[in-house]
DNA sequence: CTGAAAGCGCTAACAG
DNA sequence: CTGTTAGCGCTTTCAG
């Protein structure tokens, strides 16, 4: 592997002048730099990075940390994120540290799993997917002033960049385009307790109940603890009811579909039986029969805005933070029925 | 940031000794090492890959390059050998860094680009997936001796490690379904020239043909020039045909989908018109109505072998190849009728 | 316009 | 058992 030095002796100059060319800063004069160029070819001299960063504290890489590959696969949530990160860090010559949160549980300095990468200088910094901030996280990434960029949370703090959906506007499409088609009976399902946009979608169904004037009922909140193990409990939850809601609005893609794939193992009829609607825009639910209804979350976008709001921290780790929020647009598909 | 430094000024010795402790090895007194770690956890101390890399010449993090990630979202192929890839990494404390070949086109150094994460040391290896190595790249990475894993494709180097599917047994074994429920006139579909897994496939096609005495027609050959841009075309020219095929077995599940696409929009309906199978094993094969019938590749199992290629060759850079290939099972869809 | 010196954080090799 | 020295490849700073 060539360095500096190998070609900066084939070129009879210092290593000095080779990095001004190398990097093209700093005065040389056109035939030493013709020299050199002619050297580096010749050597084909690739930069090391590694020196390079050391005194510059900057590797030009930023992690994305996803909870797990594996949903990557069925839910392409996290893809299309990525898929918006890589392409402003690429024309900014910035690479993917792709890592998921998954040595936590093994290490025994738990909490910092999600700031390793930028710890071990392996990053710059880091962009966050589907994370849970604990308050020993945000203490940390304060003290560090940790770039940080969160895609889909609200962390309370003044140096997190925050990417996200407007959950409350968008649920309240997706619900008033159901009672619009005559639904009353409107269940929700795919609750979860520690998922921050599930919650806000949550809260705008109850604040749409309360508005219509429309009756809450617990048991037409639907729940499974663990996706998709347990994704049955759902359904079976469902059949056991004695008086059955028209539609169920589902807080994601994932769970509708889950639901529709059971419902249609059972004999279940769907939009007959029951109406469904989804939330996230994964491009399954235009595959599968009935189409489903659904909130097309703009994830190329956000990815991209996530990847800016970085690099931006990165420069200036103590500039305010900015909160982008996404709209959502209403995607019609067949399983949502007129009454 | 804390380092070697401080620590041992805070703890009064030496930073070799802080060394010592920090990566366990060489002998240290338990009284200095207690005074040592109680430092460590003060300060909070992190090592600094970067020092560490400099002068072991090694990141420890392992390029893994995709065509680019937008198919990530359609087609779960690359993201479900990632999963298997990060399983392993993971395990033996490496990092992924994804990198697509997009730079490929705009850089002056075009043929590089694969291994450009290695060259700037980013990477001690690299993982392609849906690469095609020129003669310049082959000829780059055995002069350097890159460390490389190439999974669907099987570029002729002593010095690349394989990890592919059985794809002549594995499409026979379809072919062989396809014939056993009565069809005779079956058509090939997704035809691409350059793709070293679809050739094979082609090639079990004809060869199927031949043992069966079928007759070999080319307008029973399917090809779309650009995916997915142009995938109507495939299906037009389906359309226009005079004799038509009674089964079209398609060279990847994301040929068959999108044929299936255009067919339902045109009213034609499968499996009754015409019989479809796929290969790969795609997840959303088990969504749509009807049901995919297609190969399943053990991807998972493949990006987990491939990723313990690559660590046992930055181990040993000279060591002979390996060739690993894997076989792959029938999944029984509806898309396939009874003649 | 070019070069010499120092140092980024770490570890290998050697000395005590 | 512990410390010193040198150096990994690069850039920053300062001197010429």
């Amino acid at each position: 592997m060539s360095n500096l030095k190998n070609v900066a002796q084939m070129a009879g100059v210092s290593i000095m002048t080779v990095s001004r060319v190398v990097n093209d800063n700093g005065y040389v004069k056109d035939e030493t730099r013709e020299k050199v160029k002619k050297a580096l070819k010749q050597l084909d001299y690739y930069p090391n990075n590694l020196g390079r960063s050391l005194n510059q504290n900057r590797v030009n890489i930023i992690a994305v940390m996803a909870p797990i590959i594996a949903p990557l696969e069925s839910d392409p949530y996290y893809t299309r994120l990525l898929f918006g990160i890589e392409t402003v860090l690429t024309e900014y010559s910035n690479d993917i540290l792709l890592s998921t949160q998954r040595r936590r549980a093994t290490q025994s300095r738990a909490e910092y799993d999600y700031f390793r990468p930028y710890l071990e200088r392996k990053a710059d910094g880091v962009i966050l997917m589907g994370a849970i901030l604990s308050p020993h996280d945000l203490k940390l990434l304060e003290e560090r002033k940790i770039p940080t960029c969160v895609i889909g949370d609200r962390p309370e703090s003044p140096f997190i960049d925050v990417v996200d959906t407007k959950n409350r506007e968008a649920f309240l499409v997706i619900l008033e385009k159901i009672y619009e088609k005559g639904h009353r009976k409107i269940a929700f399902g795919g609750y979860e307790e520690h998922n921050f946009n599930i919650q806000e979608r949550f809260l705008a169904y109850k604040e749409f109940l309360k508005e219509k004037g429309l009756p809450y009922r617990a048991n037409w909140v639907f729940k499974s603890p663990k996706m998709p193990e347990y994704r049955k409990m759902l359904f079976n939850a469902f059949r056991k009811l004695e008086d059955n809601p028209s539609v169920l609005a589902f807080s994601t893609d994932a769970y509708a579909i889950g639901f529709m794939m059971d419902a249609k193992e059972a004999g279940l009829q769907i939009p007959l039986s029951v109406s469904v609607s989804g939330f996230d825009g994964a491009p399954v639910g235009q595959f599968i029969e009935p189409s489903l209804t659904t909130m097309m979350q703009p994830l190329e976008s956000m990815g991209q805005k996530a990847a800016k709001l970085i690099l931006q921290r990165i420069e200036d780790p103590t500039r305010s933070n900015e909160i982008a929020l996404f709209d959502v647009d209403l995607l019609m598909g067949n399983s949502l029925m007129d009454l």
